[in-house]
RNA sequence: UCCCCGAUCGUCUAACGGUAGGACAGCGGCCUUUGGAGCCGUGAGUCGUGGUUCGAAUCCAUGUCGGGGAGCCA
């Protein structure tokens, strides 16, 4: 079996068909994908997936992809989310052949109507909505059938006509398919293929008021594209013998579907309507909100378009339904930022630190390498002064076993910088420590002692003198449970959410290279975490979002010891 | 109760009748001017029961468990 280049990290079930598919020339040995969002609300994580996948395996078969709306419900869809669809995918870094809409496709969708209707499959249903599921029959009951089911084609045609012309009133009337009332498979139990809504569409105005179901049109709309494999989620299993039996009867060129399983995450809702809700109801600031698992929010967070395409590329792609672990996508961000991303210090809760024995007066550049996983990124200069910032964690009056940072009597190096020792501590009235007393060795100058001394901890630090002042936004997860959705009786996914998910530090101090950063900017606050500089800053007042924190192994043995 | 789909380390995923492998997480170590990064090592899995076969995660039967399905939503 002869492999395709470009083979990406891991194979799954879907490309392995197109291998198949391929060697048998089942569709010409081509790959036509598309990727068939609704807009009505923003694309995120999940949606993230099914775009790698759809534009991934088109490209690596050497097929094209296109970005359709699936656009059949005038009620709910929107321009800004077709705007903001857009953005996203070409944000993630791939290009569809053509950009459609499945409004474009009305008026072929309502002239195979017609078909059907004179080829005896199709027929106008007067049943009332409720009616219409009374005759429908349970799960285990087979329906019955429409009193209108025997209409005859040329009423069901002039009927149908002016349903389109606006003759009868919202619901009045349906167009349904003639199938089988009697089939286990609900879809197929007659189900609906145009509804009478007088209402104005994102794109074609008030041109219609019949609008196709979107069970109707989108398996016809996959044909028209010559689409060849038609990707999508495992709920639309049981829909795929209706999108089977639309284009077999209809005589057009008929897409394979393959369901998937869609993406969910640890700690994350991955639903339209909840997102919608969180958006609407304020739980969080917007669409974009970094906490929120839209592409949107985690773009503003700082996560990397790369790390999302090796996220999608390990995962792998099947039909369990299981749940992935938000820690494997955060692996990805660092994977990725750490190599590309500048090193830079930051004290994001600070404690004064006096230098008793350096001059009042002085200020020293010591150069600072910018990332020590890239070379080319060169070095900075960073000031020194007799007063400094440090970080309030890196103190401890009373230090615990195994912590090797600053406490009294203890020397610890200062990045880039001189080896000091805590020498004093001193505390406001409530016992507070306001500020640190300390001793420098001159001779340790940009880290190391001529005598070879060691230090356990290094620790980073900002020159008061020096330092400029901003604000971080420090998040967790949106939810506390693994599982958003779990929740006792009565309950719901809203009760899960993590009180503790935005924290906001003002004065935190950063180093002076970091002035004119700009919006979308990254860098690594060595120590800390990778953040990004958030388009709330303004030229005076920088703001900066956590994208994710470095892997602390001492909050590993720390957690351990307090549970002990 | 009826139909469809699924079940492999903690999590996700490979195997296509022939040695159950990888990634993340975990644990141990090395290294380190980030308790970062990197490197090395290590524990951990085929849902149960029958059957077919020289040989079964894989094929068959059956049970169990999980997901989806009765919108004029997508």
């Amino acid at each position: 079996m002869s492999e395709p280049s470009n083979t990406p990290t891991q194979s799954n079930f879907i490309r392995d068909i197109m291998i198949a598919d391929r060697e048998s020339n089942k569709h010409g040995g081509t790959v036509r994908t598309r990727f068939p969002p609704e807009p009505n609300g923003y694309l995120h994580l999940g949606h993230a997936k099914s775009i790698c996948l759809n534009f991934g395996l088109a490209a690596e078969f050497g097929g094209t992809t296109n970005l359709r709306f699936d656009d059949t419900n005038p009620a709910r869809e929107e321009q800004e989310y077709v705007d903001s669809i857009i953005d996203n995918v070409r944000w993630l870094g791939f290009q569809w052949d053509k950009a459609l809409f499945a409004s474009d496709y009305f008026e072929q969708l309502y002239q195979w109507a017609v078909q059907l209707i004179k080829q005896g499959q199709a027929f106008v249903c007067d049943l009332p909505a409720e009616e219409m599921r009374k005759y429908r029959g349970t799960l285990t009951e087979p329906g019955t059938h429409s009193p209108y089911r025997d209409r005859s084609i040329e009423e069901n045609l002039d009927l149908f006509a002016r349903m389109r012309a606006g003759e009868f009133p919202d619901g009045a009337r349906t167009l349904r398919a003639k199938i089988d009332m009697a089939s286990p498979n609900l879809n197929m139990r007659d189900p609906v293929m145009y509804r009478i809504l007088h209402a104005h569409h994102h794109r074609t105005g008030d041109d219609w008021c019949i609008y196709p179901m979107y069970d109707y049109a989108h398996g016809q709309s996959d044909s028209i594209e010559g689409i060849t494999h038609s990707i999508c989620t495992l709920e639309f299993e049981d829909h795929r013998p209706l999108y089977d039996w639309f284009v077999e009867q209809l005589g057009i060129h008929h897409p394979q579907q393959i369901e998937f399983d869609r993406l969910n995450l640890t700690y994350t809702v991955l639903s339209k309507r909840k997102l919608l809700q969180l958006v609407t109801e304020g739980h969080v600031r917007g669409w974009d909100d970094p906490r929120m698992p839209t592409l949107s929010g985690i773009r503003r967070r700082g996560y990397t378009p790369e790390a999302l395409r090796s996220f999608c590329g390990v995962i792998g792609v099947g039909k369990t339904n299981g749940i992935n672990e938000l820690g494997l996508l955060e692996h990805y961000v660092r994977e990725d930022l750490n190599k590309r991303v500048n090193r830079v210090m930051a004290v994001l809760r600070p404690v004064k630190v006096v230098i008793e024995n350096y001059p009042d007066d002085t200020v020293e550049l010591l150069e600072a390498v910018n990332n020590p996983e890239d070379a080319a990124a060169g070095s900075r200069t960073v000031p020194f002064s007799k007063v400094i910032y440090i970080e309030q964690d890196d103190f401890r009056e009373v230090p615990p076993k195994q912590f090797y940072r600053l406490s009294p009597g203890k020397e610890v190096r200062l990045r880039w910088g001189f080896f000091i020792t805590c020498t004093g501590v001193v505390k406001n009235d409530a016992g507070e420590v306001v500020e640190l007393r300390a001793t420098y060795d001159p001779a340790s100058r940009g880290g190391n002692s001529p005598d070879g001394r060691k230090v356990k901890a290094t620790i980073h630090w900002v020159s008061a003198a020096h330092a400029i002042d901003a604000e971080v936004r420090v998040y967790e997860t949106l939810f506390s449970k693994e599982n958003p959705n779990q929740v006792p009786e009565g309950g719901d996914f809203l009760d899960n959410i993590n009180p503790n998910s935005l924290e906001v530090l003002t004065g935190c101090k950063l180093e002076p290279a970091l002035v004119g950063s700009v919006p979308g900017d990254k860098v690594q606050f060595e120590r800390l975490g990778y953040f990004c500089v958030d388009n709330d800053s303004t030229p005076g007042n920088l703001v900066f979002n956590r994208t994710v924190a470095l892997r602390d192994s001492y909050a590993k043995i720390e957690k351990r010891e307090q549970g002990k």
